[in-house]
DNA sequence: CGCCAGATTGACCCATCAGTCAATCGCGGA
DNA sequence: TCCGCGATTGACTGATGGGTCAATCTGGCG
């Protein structure tokens, strides 16, 4: 394992792999690329991915529970934070448009691939994307507690709207051929939290 | 195609085709099965599928295109009412509520497989989602002229925020094994207009 | 220098499956 | 009754692609 901390040793080979699989997957979809083609964007031998992966499905668990983990990560230390509970939600908005920002390649494969994956995928992944409901339903309802958000609807309710819209932005840009410009995701990390906690409505529901 | 009048006859096998399609694509995904499932299920000789479709893609196209038309005119019809915008929003987020609570494997194929389908094949559906979206986007753009919605944010993101939130309560239930109970559906209804147009703050934003 | 372990290679195996097609069926009209 | 045509059948094909494996390389160590 000496190998691992030089260039191009062991774990540069492992990293270029899952990097390149990010790239392929993107293009042509976890179903419609060939191992072979991850190898070749990889500069790798066919044989290589199968060293350090057992499947190819292995590759794609693997991209995604690298990133899902820092997502957890990031909104536990935000939760223990003592800031208002909407920019919480800013925090945790900001945290994933600017991932989209930086790799949106990597995030259109979780969004995609896994996330929309009931079938094999999501199944074992389940459990980590309940984690991030749960974390953002808790920090909801510590809010409805304090009476800084109403409790008109349940924390896990309002988790979900607040995920739902959030991945329903990043998923618009997905599939627009044009890429955002940095405004645009400026504003759309307010626009979730405004929409979310502000509402719509001009005159207030009695609530 | 006088046949296709009869039971048994012509339209009715292609009926049976596409419901067996529904329930195959649900149960292990488009990729997962092989059209073979989708005949054998539909109790067909594997040919006939082929003799109905061009192809695998065509029948998801067909469920997906099908659904999604019905979607639009609902939407559509809505949009001339002359009731509150509220109430709008109140019926759409009903009746795709509705529409899983009626048939929640054809809602899971068409947001699980056809988004991912998107990527390859499926370019033609992002218009037919994308004029969803803007159908919505006009609501809310006539409900911000007339004053009954604040223009804290666009009507497009407004579309997708609310979207996005439905979206997200289907996938929940897609996800989970126990089916929702009746009073859930309602619940949800309800739910996702409070949050997205109610809002999650108790003092309103100074808009 | 020779040895070992892990890294790397890529040809090959073989199960899978979308799509084809020639043959048969059966209804409705003449 | 017979004909024609669309409906229906299912064996077959051809390609594809995930995964295996035996051979080769490399570089550190004694």
């Amino acid at each position: 394992m000496a190998a691992a901390n030089r260039p191009g040793g062991a774990a540069d080979k492992r990293r270029m792999i899952l990097d390149a699989a990010v790239r392929v997957f993107a293009r042509r979809g976890f179903n419609g690329c060939r191992v072979s083609d991850i190898a070749d964007e990889a500069g790798v031998a066919y044989g290589l991915v199968y060293h350090y992966f057992r499947s190819k499905d292995e590759v794609l668990d693997t991209l995604f529970l690298e990133r899902w983990n820092v997502l957890l990560d990031v909104i536990r230390e935000l939760d223990g934070r003592d800031i208002a509970p909407r920019d919480k939600l800013y925090a945790i908005s900001s945290f994933i448009v600017d991932s989209y920002r930086h790799d949106p390649e990597l995030m259109k494969v979780i969004i995609v691939e896994v996330t929309r994956a009931a079938n094999s995928f999501g199944r074992t992944h389940l459990d980590k994307i309940r984690e991030a409901y749960d974390l953002i339903a808790a920090i909801v309802e510590r809010a409805q507690d304090e009476g800084a958000f109403k409790d008109a609807v349940t924390p896990r309710f309002a988790a979900m709207a607040f995920y739902g819209a959030i991945e329903q932005v990043l998923t618009g840009w997905i599939f627009d051929e044009r890429a955002p410009g940095e405004q645009e995701y400026e504003q759309a990390k307010v626009f979730v939290v405004e929409t979310i906690c502000g509402g719509l409505d001009r005159v207030p529901a009695t609530a």
